[in-house]
RNA sequence: GGAGAGGUGGCUGAGUGGUUGAAAGCGCUCCCCUGCUAAGGGAGUAUGUGGUAAUCCUGCAUCGAGGGUUCGAAUCCCUCCCUCUCCGCCA
């Protein structure tokens, strides 16, 4: 959520910047709104403070053995006012907390302006694309070959777009996440954390999928339970400290996790419907910081070397993009993502998203440190660190061999019973 | 799932309808005293939000959450959530 202070201070400012993203602020009914709810919350708390002084007096007199009727019909009168205005403060209020929970974050100066993943501005490239001497296969080819990938199997158990690893892959699949659950542990020190993946709407709500990303999640059809699969680790992750006051002499913390998350895909009919890039269900290695408001700039570009590191060991060739306006999401103020080299697509895809929030969620979260002895909201963080199934797919076809075979990248040969290829 | 107990401020813990936003203790902060990392004395110490540009001033809300009764609710009623104990079931 944005600052409403600063919304009512420089409303035009901040509907410029959100225009960048294609977001158009109502400024009509955000006057309005915002004019009726001053006016009817003043009414109400003036008719509170007199029912609280009535209420009292009534209290004195009675314990002085007088006559209240005269004060308790007046009492009852103007409790009758105080509920009917206190019902339409409910009213205006819910109506401006729906408004203010689906604008979206305002932009970063670092933001392009842009109005496609085309625009996204390209900041650096690492590694070195290999030149293939024979006929690459893509990794779902190379994923059949060895047996080790079923999309059929998948979509009798469950549904298309899921998928069913076995021998080589399973073990490939667990070690890429041990592997990057160490790296992060040992070498950049976070904390490991593992969390439910089923979450409910106020979580869903405080990192900012919910009220407006609703089709996107898999929701549990139980109308009595209100919740959700994870999307994301950052949604329990982050939700971890909700409503808290961290210690400031405690920050950064800093948080890797690993779970499975699960997307709906709606809207994504024909994209990738070839192999592992884009499932119902895949597995993801993340990382979550929260940060005085001071370093969060920094701290973005901190977790973001993380993220780049596990590229690097592994030896993956990537680049590193700023998203542009209209391709970053909905909370964030600033997001890189890393893209790795796919051959069989002749292209960077996506394999991790490192964002800086700032306070956006933080006040939806009502996270906050103590800082010169008052309450300031802190920056959240989050990237990957990265996309287990996409990391999987960069190396399969990264590393193939001629014969079909697939090299194992050294600093996984550990993980895989000191395999060389699979 | 069944039976019972309970959820109060950073912590412990009073409080069963009327200045209780909340006793007391601990902890913490500041000050005083004291020649010595002790003891004592005093003051302060929740969060959110409104009126305000505002640290001052002041209103309102918050005793698990949401409703209800009442002039008035931490206290009474209802629903839900959570914790603990016992039983059942289970990885």
């Amino acid at each position: 959520m944005i600052d409403i202070q600063n919304l009512k201070k420089h409303f035009s400012d901040t509907r410029e910047n959100l225009i960048k993203r294609g977001f158009e602020l109502d400024e009509k009914f955000w006057l309005k709104a915002e004019k009726k709810r001053k006016k009817v919350q003043v009414e109400t708390e003036q008719l509170q403070e007199e029912q609280n002084k009535l209420a009292r007096e009534i209290g004195k007199l009675q314990k002085d053995k007088k006559d209240i009727s005269k004060v308790k019909a007046q009492a009852s009168k103007n409790s009758g006012d105080l509920k009917l205005k206190k019902n339409e403060l409910d009213q205006i209020q819910l109506e401006l907390n729906r408004f203010l929970l689906t604008i979206p974050n305002l932009l970063n100066k670092k933001v392009p302006l842009g109005s496609s993943e085309a625009d996204n501005k390209v900041i650096k490239k690492n590694g070195s694309i290999r030149n293939f001497s024979f006929e690459i296969k893509d990794h779902q080819e190379l994923g059949l070959l060895s047996d080790g990938m079923d999309f059929e199997a998948a979509s009798k158990i469950a549904k298309s777009r899921f998928v069913v690893f076995k021998d080589s892959l399973a073990l490939l699949n667990r070690a890429l996440i041990n592997f990057m659950l160490d790296i992060h542990t040992r070498e950049h020190g976070y904390k490991e954390i593992y969390v439910p993946l089923i979450v409910n709407s106020e979580s869903l709500t405080g990192t900012g999928q919910l009220p407006k990303f609703e089709e996107d999640q898999f929701k549990i059809d139980d109308e009595e339970q209100d919740l959700y699969l994870i999307p994301t680790a950052e949604v329990p992750v982050t939700n971890y400290h909700r409503n808290e006051i961290l210690e400031s002499n405690k920050l950064p913390i800093s948080y890797v996790c690993h779970t499975p998350c699960f997307r709906s895909e709606a809207g994504s009919y024909g994209l990738d419907t070839k192999g592992i890039i884009r499932q119902h269900q895949f597995e993801k290695v993340e990382l979550v910081r929260f940060t005085d408001p001071e370093d969060s700039d920094e701290q973005l570009e901190i977790l973001t070397s993380h993220a780049e590191n596990i590229l690097s060991l592994l030896k993956l060739p990537f680049r590193k993009v700023i998203l542009c306006s209209k391709d970053i999401g909905f909370s964030s103020n600033l997001t890189y993502d890393l893209e790795v080299w796919l051959p069989s697509q002749n292209k960077y895809r996506e394999i991790s998203s490192c964002s800086n929030f700032r306070d956006f969620q933080s006040r939806r979260m009502k996270i906050r440190i103590k800082k010169n002895k008052k309450n300031v909201l802190c920056h959240t963080l989050n990237g990957s660190g990265l996309a287990i199934g996409r990391t999987m797919a960069a190396i399969l076809e990264n590393y193939q061999n001629e014969d079909g075979t697939v090299s194992i990248p050294d600093v996984l040969k550990p993980y895989m019973n000191n395999k060389k290829l699979l």
